[in-house]
DNA sequence: TGCCTGCATAGATATTTATCTATGCATATA
DNA sequence: TATATGCATAGATAAATATCTATGCAGGCA
């Protein structure tokens, strides 16, 4: 027998026959028989190689070696008592780390949620990844993150979605222009406009695209713009129309307005997305839990639309 | 499987899987095959309860569990690796403790050995005994020390003697005795006298009265004294005759001087002994290493009668 | 496409383990 | 001297272990 095998066990075993002094009382404390641990204490003493235990005045005494072999088995166990309460922190979600993906437009909501998390739990790292949708597709087909936010969720053939927030989409113009004076903005008059997109592949634009199919038109003029915030600035500078969502736009439109077009805003939601065929990291179930709990009071209650704990139930 | 039954071996292979950031490097470093480090670590997860490794950029990573549980791990096998050179100077000898019981004449020779064993082993706790013959013979019965020195050593059933030094015994009387200006006394010179004698069973008194039985004599007139220095301080003082040994007389004979006596000194020796039934702790074995090479240079030369590398040899 | 490299799984097996009951033996205690 | 207490040993056994060989499977590279 090799010091190599020992177990914390066994540690156990004679920590416990040290400290009351007796095997006999030992094998009670730890509801074996008196033989067993005279046997662990055996094999312990041969793995050591030397005598562990001799008898004293109050029953049995460490010898110099059981002395040191205590302390020794004292501070190991305390380690590893630590790294217990390590791992229950981390199964409870208090401790870790998850990385979650989102897609540009939900940054400007995201960090409501995450803000008020990071600090209720300040142990938990998280890492935030920002793209535009075709980006994101590809971390999540390589499983690089733990939860996606989508506006449009990819194939769920292995993944799980969930919505949390509304999304609608407004057609914004300048204060100026001529459409901006109407009650009521129709599909044909937006025929001459030019419009501001973002690149395709983009939800919004996806989803704007197939409006106008519906209405059986097709865009005349397009410029193609990478960012909300350009396309933000470029409608308020006059360089066309775009649909956006809301949340993009400042709380005051500066310079800018929103058109009532017919049939807007078009309605679209954000999901939470995390994949089946990964192991969710406790950290990030624990960021699901505070949202499923907390999206009410950290979002705009009017666009919330919590489908959060389902989520949570069929991962089980 | 149950964190329990950890064993530092487990461990160990973990910290290679790690440090090689990957299992077959770990293998060959083990000098196991691939599989059974795949098993270990599957093993050690499922007893932890939680993924330990994950593919990574420079192949596998610990996750978060795995990466607490890797400086927990050295922090253990560090704990353990102290415990291990701990051990090493116990069976070296240069720490631990042990227990020797002189006889009282003894006290006068031994500390030129103690002293600079102490010296040179300083992590070396040296508890030291001193009694009478009866005292110690039922320490010696008992098992209380781990070595004793006898003039006259007790049953060899169960223990090994050495002799170190000659302790010849001397006749002393006070300089103004009429004996003390004789060229030889002889034992019927003594008839008269009245002798200070140690109490029955020490050695000293059985070794004279053994001689005097050998000259067919019977003391006359006798007085028992329990202790050395009070027999010397008697003789001085004209109280009687005494046998002593030679190293309990002062360097300079304050008033004593030792009677030509034939046949005389009687001879007889210090014995270092230790029971064969009793495990001898590593630090009493150095010492006897210690005092089988060092005993010329601590004390009288003309005294030394080395026999300890025999008793050495014997213990194996 | 096909071939390495590296990890995981399956199946096999000798050894070790953890644990029990029964019993022996020494030392206190009545 | 008898009895109780406490430790050690023996023998038995189900379970777990440590380890192997053989094989499957995925990702990277020519």
């Amino acid at each position: 027998m090799n010091l190599r095998h020992l177990t914390f066990r066994l540690l156990e075993v004679f920590v416990a026959t040290v400290r009351t002094g007796s095997v006999t009382a030992a094998a009670r404390q730890l509801h074996l028989t008196q033989p067993t641990v005279s046997q662990q204490l055996k094999r312990l003493a041969e793995a050591v190689g030397e005598p562990l235990l001799q008898p004293g005045v109050a029953g049995l005494e460490p010898t110099e070696a059981g002395s040191e072999l205590y302390r020794a088995a004292l501070d190991v166990t305390g380690r590893f008592d630590d790294f217990q309460d390590y791992l229950a922190e981390l199964r409870g979600g208090q401790r870790g780390r998850f990385s979650i993906a989102l897609v540009n437009t939900a940054q400007y909501v995201l960090p409501c949620l995450l803000g008020p998390y990071s600090r209720d739990f300040p142990d938990v790292d998280v890492t935030v990844q920002i793209g535009n949708r075709q980006q994101l597709l590809s971390r999540f087909e390589r499983q690089l993150d733990d939860i996606y936010v989508f506006s449009h969720p990819p194939s769920l053939e292995h993944a799980l979605a969930a919505r949390f927030l509304r999304n609608p989409l407004v057609m914004i113009a300048p204060e100026s222009h001529a459409l901006a004076s109407l009650d009521e903005v129709r599909s044909a008059d937006l025929s001459a406009e030019r419009f501001l997109l973002r690149e395709p592949g983009s939800a919004t634009r996806m989803l704007f695209e197939s409006w106008l199919q519906g209405q059986g038109m097709q865009l005349s003029g397009a410029l193609q713009m990478a960012s909300n915030e350009a396309i933000r600035v470029g409608v308020a500078s006059g360089m066309g129309l775009a649909v956006l969502s809301q949340h993009v736009l400042p709380a005051v439109h500066s310079g800018l307005v929103v058109l009532p077009v017919r049939e807007f805003p078009i309605d679209s939601h954000w999901h939470f997305i995390v994949r089946r065929d990964r192991r969710l990291p406790h950290a990030a179930r624990g960021f699901l839990q505070f949202a499923c709990a907390r999206v009410e009071h950290c979002l705009p209650e009017e666009f919330v639309c919590n489908e959060i704990a389902g989520l949570l139930e069929s991962l089980g």
